[in-house]
DNA sequence: GTGGTCTAGACCACC
DNA sequence: GTGGTCTAGACCACA
């Protein structure tokens, strides 16, 4: 379900966040669900569950999920422009990724072409 | 020249390496030409020199550039498959783009589209 | 258990380096097994806590040790050819040695007559 | 005739002049001989003649040659005891060497064994 | 406690 | 001037 990097400079508690963002913004993740528990998702993706905690609570202090003592952590993103955040952190990529595949030689249609290829699976 | 992000989670030296390598693979940094010298570099990016040694021993380690004593650092991309390593680094970028477009609940063509739209500047 | 020779022109790290090397190769120490942490090999050898990140790093590089934050460094040679490895080092060792000795105006059988002698303790 | 490592951390004059001090220990260089100019010598290792000014001033410094002013460097071993120093300087090789090789675990006759075959050219 | 990064500043070898 | 090494000491992230 989630993917995680150990290798990476990125802080595991950081990636996890970044990803259980995406699911919720993309409405993967509706609100009021239930998260997995904080045991589980440590078993289950071989992480210190020190490590889930401080995700979850990353995520707390930006208002994605709320915890509710002796139940879990549920999301909540009442009043929330989802459609806005899904479109501002996509736009956060595709200029992160623009702008390194600019450092390859590569310019607007090369990129556009490149990635249509890639998502045929062509190369 | 060369844009490094102090808060970023990614290593200082690790940032830079990065975009020294794609402006080898690129090209834009051609086979034998003379890098900044470690002090030079230091001085403009405002860091120590130590973290651009660092950087330069990665590259080295990586095979694209060597160092020589009293003279400076060298592009050194002898019987290197410039061609193939940009195009592995792109697949790369790519497939993280998608990966973490997917995330945000978009297929190909929406995140083609949408790539499409940032680069002419619509959003 | 190792020893440092300031006065030499081999690096600190990279005589470090080697003799862990050794040891790893030589089946001394185990995959999987734990190397003494940063700090501790640093006291024990007098040497900057540097020094042995680097000599780790090092090591990591060549894909003899793993890493892994808040735990330690751990042998990891898995798929390794040690016994290649081991012949591969004992063979570089000869070289050096014969040639060497050659330029001492020996030839194979006063080599391995005076080496036989020392080990002996004749002399 | 020598053999110069570049990317070793040994300083290049440093190699050359325990090459020669080997030649003329062993004899090969007899007494009186005269050495290879110093631009004659960087010329041919292709190294800095400045770099073959500190090998001989060292060689000097060590009592092994002497230079004469418009003449050039000659072997001056007068009153040493040759043998002596080449049985001196072998058995810090061959002490190195079983060092090195114990660091791989092997022992006495294993070394032997292994040596004998290397110089045989069995592998 | 662990490893990892970064700074500051020193000294060395080589050109 | 160049790169390379080492020390000292600080701060961070992770377990």
């Amino acid at each position: 379900m989630y993917h995680i990097d150990q290798r990476s400079p990125v802080p595991v508690y950081e990636q996890l966040a970044r990803q259980i963002e995406r699911h919720i913004v993309s409405g993967d993740l509706a609100d009021g669900q239930k998260l997995p528990s904080i045991r589980e998702l440590a078993s289950t993706l071989r992480i210190n569950p020190n490590t889930v905690v401080k995700t979850y609570r990353q995520l707390e202090n930006e208002g994605l999920v709320s915890s509710r003592k002796g139940l879990g952590i549920f999301v909540s993103i009442l009043g929330m422009d989802l459609e806005g955040s899904r479109d501002s952190l996509f736009a956060e990529l595709t200029d992160e990724y623009v702008r390194k595949a600019a450092g390859l030689g590569m310019e607007g249609d090369q990129i556009v072409q490149g990635l249509t290829r890639r998502l045929k699976g062509e190369n």
